[in-house]
DNA sequence: TTGTATGCGTTATCAT
DNA sequence: ATGATAACGCATACAA
């Protein structure tokens, strides 16, 4: 372990001051170009490297941003994560990131890992049994910025970067009843989040809005994986009457149902018409083709990690508290597993 | 922003020394329990927090693990990280992680990055046009380990954990043999990364252990995502003769090929025996089911981290480099898109 | 344009 | 079991 270089071995080196060390390295303006030349030299020759600790000590600020997510190995996690890799990585931060595995304990406990590693910001997509976001507390009274990114707190008005569940799932539902569906099944995860919550109120305003009367046994929870979409079909296969749409938050849980069905002989869409969430890879894949919503996950990334660094620059406390939530498009996406009727 | 606490704030409301107070939050065992605990309630009621920053200035460590990965949004890696976030959360390591996006450029951007964040150690899936693992000097210069994962360097004896690839890639191609095909194409992404070189070579030996000889046109290099499937299998089907096995280095690539192949009149597994690589869901929910080789992303990380972490402690330096490989072991999952003769 | 002096909050060392 | 003091390496206020 050879001895790390600093300022004061440089400066000694060349016979100035360690001030004109720090201030060359930090392309200040008032050092002389030549001087600055000299030093970069130096510190290259030498083997320098910042110490980061020690500038961040002084300065009070680091360049980690913190992420938590529920999980990372789900498709749409990663690419929300790739996005805020990407726009992170250009402007000089470093991302350090956690998963709560959909526990609010463990999100809890992030948080405070976060908080003590003293991020400079903050951006949570929340576990499905987190009720409140006291646990943030901390970072907004230190007026550290928290951003919340597609899974935001349902009742509170935080800011966040989300999509238009409602619209969304009133869409996808819309579509089914065009299609002539008269009994459509809707397969969500906790309501606890908004995203779900969301999606739900779209399936049942569409519902209302074509006077299809809403049956809260037509609700299906479910965790929304693949070997979830085995249960949910098998549930389905063996109602008395079967549905003749369903509507499944998640395409990998919907292709798996879509498996199970047809290896029951149902048929899609003929039998019933399916419509899943994300725009997955999977989606595309699937036979039939599975109809779905295309889900921004990079591009979300992306705009939340913009927005929180636009505000790391201001100190105005908590200013993120009073933004308005971020709204991103989403589109429904028709493809065969849904379409009985060809639109011409 | 209200001002932070610090060990002397507390020190001086409880009338003890600031060492003490370092020592009682530390949890040093010559500290006496009941002074310990006034420390800890004191620190809890003032909203004390540890300054990292100047506990690593003074301790010359971070909490922090590095991790470069090619890509975050691709499915394998991100369980690879699920598993890695796990092990380290539990250890209490924070987990600073980029992606190179496949360029050797910005690995090495990523790796300065990584370095000058201090990190305790550094866990690295190289890009594919990375050529040499220069760029990592200075950590071993530093003592600092760096292991890698999955895709490590092809011709130094890089301390690494992988999967025995060239095994993996000859009972694939065993088994397309087994299945009767005389003429199996191989797709394969750039061979400067060990996975793919390893795989070609065990395609040959399993191609020449059965007296098939080898044929280059038979080798299809790719970027093997969703879109180039399309293209092999295009490809594919404008041959003057037909293939009858196709072994893709990547389900999400091998499922694409196969539903153009499909569209094309070519039956899958008769015309054409399909294997893939990975093991993810979709191999599952693609008809024909793939076959495929599982490969334990999850537990590739657990199994990197945990190693990381165990030479954290010793300061033998480059003990790493000495570490045998560790291969963690993969297996062959037969599915339905390559089998024609029912075992019985 | 450059330098001096000091503090950031902690932990290591040595002493008691 | 506890305390006094000195680093750790940098950045800034102030001085020149």
């Amino acid at each position: 372990m050879n001895k790390e270089i600093t300022i004061y071995d440089i400066a000694k080196d060349l016979g100035v001051s360690p001030t004109t060390v720090s201030r060359a390295l930090n392309d200040h303006p008032a050092v002389n170009v030549k001087t600055k030349q000299k030093i970069f030299d130096a510190a290259k020759q030498m083997g320098y490297r910042s110490n980061v600790f020690a500038s961040n000590l002084r300065s009070k600020k680091t360049n980690n941003i913190g992420i938590i997510v529920p999980r990372l190995n789900s498709s749409f996690q990663s690419s929300v994560l790739a996005g805020m890799e990407k726009v992170a990585n250009d402007a000089g931060f470093n991302l350090i990131i956690s998963q709560s595995l959909e526990s609010s304990e463990k999100e809890k406990a992030n948080a405070r890992t976060m908080f003590n590693s003293r991020v400079d910001g903050l951006l949570v997509s929340l576990a499905s049994n987190t009720e409140n976001v006291e646990h943030f507390n901390a970072f907004l009274d230190k007026g550290t910025p928290v951003l919340f990114f597609d899974r935001v707190a349902s009742n509170s008005g935080c800011t966040g970067v989300v999509i238009d569940n409602t619209q969304a799932a009133y869409n996808a539902t819309k579509h089914l009843i065009e299609q002539g569906c008269k009994n459509i099944i809707h397969v969500l995860g906790n309501t606890k989040i908004n995203v779900y919550a969301d999606r739900l109120k779209g399936y049942k305003y569409a519902l209302m809005d074509h006077e299809i009367p809403f049956n809260s046994k037509n609700v299906i929870y479910s965790d929304l994986n693949e070997e979830a979409g085995e249960d949910i079909a098998n549930k389905i296969i063996n109602k008395k009457t079967l549905p003749d749409g369903l509507f499944v938050s998640n395409d990998a849980c919907a292709a798996s149902c879509i498996q199970t069905l047809k290896q029951a002989g149902i048929r899609i869409p003929e039998d019933i018409a399916v419509v899943g969430f994300n725009n997955d890879i999977i989606s595309r894949l699937i036979e039939p083709n599975l109809t779905t919503t295309h889900y921004p996950g990079y591009e979300m990334g992306e705009v939340a990690m913009k927005n929180l660094i636009n505000h790391l620059g201001d100190n105005s406390k908590g200013v993120l508290q009073n933004t308005n939530t971020i709204t991103l498009r989403s589109e429904l996406i028709v493809r065969s597993s849904s379409l009985r009727q060809k639109t011409t």
